[in-house]
DNA sequence: ACGTCTGCACCGACCAGTTGGTATGTTCCC
DNA sequence: GGGAACATACCAACTGGTCGGTGCAGACGT
């Protein structure tokens, strides 16, 4: 979408560890609870090696939105869920998918950008941008696959396809909000894969009165 | 729940001027974000009569979780949705009247505990307490509901009561994620309420099959 | 082939401002 | 007069950010 990402050279090693690092520790403890200085002690790398690569902390919120975008859409865009010939089955896949994600402890299957949004969005636009991109912008993937899948299928009344991939999105989010909300790695896991079969039963009954009443489609839980 | 909020004298002045600031400052900027200097200047309190009153910043943000329940808890036993005799039509008007709270700046309808929570369940795990508190001791309002409505019109297959009262908390949640990352404030409102009528639809449609298929609950949109 | 020049990646000591927190009053009501 | 409710002044630690410098890889003229 924005072409200010070019294939740089080979040789930025730092900037990666920096990135790699971010990605973990902002999701552990939130944006504003990591400091500069934990950033360069996790990646190896010393203060002036990070705002060598960012030139603020800010900016390393953005470039950390953006490469959580670029490692997500790559695992997404090979995940298997897309294999169904039917749309509607590409979007029970996906969920499958997302619910399979959940696993480990909390701060491993949680979103660094709904995370992130959470705390800056009053604070940094330009942090709060990054996020919404990467947000809707994967929504927009799903979107695709709705909108055939109620053109094949028929559309339930009111609902729109991007409507509807945004609000499949919100659903998970809210999931690993109540998910961080319980102290327990194993109510949390719980918890998350809970919302997204509700999300899930809702894709079920919303196509349910279109052409697809057949149980054909009855896969998992 | 917890006894440790006795009912105090009522010269409680600077603690409650200190919360209300509390509940403005951190939907707003998140509680990291939030400066102990920043609440005493908004509440006309000095350094000194802040940490009079709570020992730390994190027990604020503890008490600023428990004043929040209280608030709300008295917004929500004291609205119009417990009206309707059917209890699956008060589960219906919940949903609309926490929809009409969806109004004003994001900062305004947003829910204080899902903010903070978010932020710090890895740091503290008190404030994650009074958080996981305030969200579940609001849902387990909605249970008793729910609950009753699986009785009196059947319980649809595969879903509790509990289950559905979080899902709905997470959806809410979820809502107001996806808001906080549009940039504008209209778009923001109109997010949060799409994903609550979605909440809604889910329910109809999770109840149309019991004994419910008269079209007389047709509310709102 | 060779010195050197240039630019980039990275270092680490340092800084000024801010942070949460404290010690010591003062006021005022019971 | 004693304790609760505040105010004032202050601090040590830490924060994001700066700055002069280093090592090294390649370009370049000769």
């Amino acid at each position: 979408m924005s072409n200010d990402t070019p294939d740089k050279p080979v040789t930025e090693n730092a900037r990666i560890r920096l990135l790699n690092a971010a990605l973990r520790i902002i999701r552990e403890k939130g944006y504003g609870a990591t400091t500069v200085d934990e950033l360069c002690a996790a990646a190896g790398v010393t203060k002036g090696g990070f705002f060598h690569h960012f030139k603020s902390k800010e900016a390393l919120g953005v470039a950390a939105a953006q490469y959580w975008s670029e490692m997500t859409g790559g695992l997404f865009a090979s995940a298997p869920y897309h294999a169904p010939a039917d749309p509607l089955d590409r979007v029970m896949a996906y969920i499958d998918f997302r619910s399979e994600l959940i696993d480990g402890p909390v701060e491993g299957f949680t979103c660094l950008v709904g995370t992130m949004v959470q705390e800056v969005f009053g604070s940094s636009d330009a942090i709060r941008a990054a996020c919404a991109e990467s947000i809707f912008g994967h929504a927009a993937t799903l979107e695709a696959d709705i909108t055939q899948a109620m053109r094949l299928h028929g559309a339930p009344p009111g609902v729109t396809a991007a409507s509807l991939a945004q609000h499949t999105q919100a659903v998970l989010q809210g999931g690993f909000i109540l998910a961080k909300a319980t102290g327990d790695p194993d109510a949390a896991k719980a918890m998350a894969r809970d919302t997204a079969a509700h999300l899930k039963r809702y894709f079920r009954l919303l196509f349910a009165d279109t052409d697809r009443q057949d149980p054909t489609t009855r896969q998992g839980d």
